[in-house]
DNA sequence: CAGGCAGTGATTGTATACGATCTGACTGCA
DNA sequence: TGCAGTCAGATCGTATACAATCACTGCCTG
């Protein structure tokens, strides 16, 4: 599980940011296991750094700390896995209609060049990439609707999505389809809050169809209830 | 700034827990420096504990850390105090309708005795008891509502409120009316969604009414700026 | 007398050492 | 052969030691 050779000494904040980009890119596994002493190895910095890394990362869901035992990538369990896209449709749809009203051609812009880079990532096939920056485009409409605590929180429901949908994915052949994005994108240059609410709205129930979140657990949840009785 | 006189060994969850309570009761306010080693010799663990406790406040939002120079009770800024507002008018009527579709007479019983100790608290003229349980029952109609993922949100949310409150309270003297929670918990009783979604909406409206949160800063923010001129 | 500069004490940041706990394997006995 | 008990290695948790940085004071100089 190689991530990337930084010889030398990275902060916490750098450590914890690699491997969050590693996690919501899929190259990391849920549930992986992440020894302290190979990460410090990787990043060339003693455990105390690799701990304050690893915590920040157990604070915002994305790593499951056992006391005496490591720590793991997390499992979303399918009720928090439903719970993220509910929190999701929740939010996002209010922070399209206030970035409707905020963007500036400079926004416009900036989604623009976003979705470009995102469908060169489709091209390449690099799902990975194309996964992260899909997730970026919406934490960036919280971020024009100028709401920087709900955009933190979005972070973290992004972040949450990305383990959901490696666990949840129902076909691993289709590709988000990105014409919402540019739907959204449209919407927001017009000014037009109430179909951008819509699209986003519309959005997020065609990723949430996308994802297996019935009530059939993908597998046993714990090998005591599967095998009682 | 003497919390509590615990002799031995906390973990530092406890600590954590005792510092939050303290900040959310007002007994230490906004900017209020908590160095180490003080929380060192409160709580009788070494600096790596106490230093774990810190960190996770200041994920939570609470406490401030500059770094070489310390962790600090956190001050929000007009913005922040807004968006905390924002916030929580975009989530909680949302709570407040779900919890109308699952509260359980337990639930119910449960909400009773909490007003009733917010009552007591008042009466006993407990300010920052009282602040805290009322705080508290936003929390627990996420609960209700069975949204954990929001629920922890919430907390922090409800969190920040209290720093928001100590910083741009208008009036010291009024109280927070709870004829709200009242009115809340008669409509979760019925299962009318619709009226606790409403009273939860201008719930956080007269909240929002008591602070000032206009654009005029409600006191210098340094001594330097203050002297100016 | 004002301003700058260096020294000192206090406080935080990081690394490391040591102790506790878990895992897995090996061995001896029934 | 099967089971249990114990031992060794690996890994994590906590305390502590040392290094880096900061704030403050007092002195020195112009």
């Amino acid at each position: 599980m190689s991530i990337k050779l930084e010889p030398k000494s990275a902060t916490a904040d750098e450590i914890a940011d690699q491997l969050k980009e590693a996690i919501h890119k899929h190259r990391l596994q849920t549930g992986a296991k992440l020894r302290e002493d190979e990460i410090c190895d990787i990043f060339g910095v003693s455990r105390t750094i690799v701990r304050q890394a690893l915590h920040a990362l157990q604070h915002k869901g994305l790593v499951t700390i056992q006391r005496n035992k490591g720590a793991f990538v997390a499992k979303p369990t399918l009720k928090e896995a439903r719970e993220v896209f509910e929190a999701r449709s929740l939010i996002e749809p209010a922070m399209a209609r206030a970035a409707a009203l905020r963007a500036t051609p400079e926004d416009i812009a900036y989604l623009e060049a976003h979705m470009k880079a995102e469908q060169d990532a489709l091209d390449r096939e690099e799902v990975g990439e194309a996964l992260k920056l899909s997730g970026d485009f919406h934490v960036q409409i919280a971020r024009i609707a100028d709401q920087h605590l709900i955009e933190t929180f979005l972070e973290q429901l992004v972040a949450r999505s990305a383990l959901v949908i490696a666990l949840y994915w129902r076909r691993r052949t289709a590709l988000c389809d990105s014409s919402a994005h540019r739907g959204l994108v449209d919407a927001l240059r017009d000014g037009d809050a109430d179909t951008a609410e819509e699209i986003m709205k519309g959005h997020l129930l065609d990723l949430l169809m996308q994802l297996d979140l019935r009530d059939a657990p993908s597998g046993p949840v714990s090998l005591k209830d599967a095998l009682k009785k």
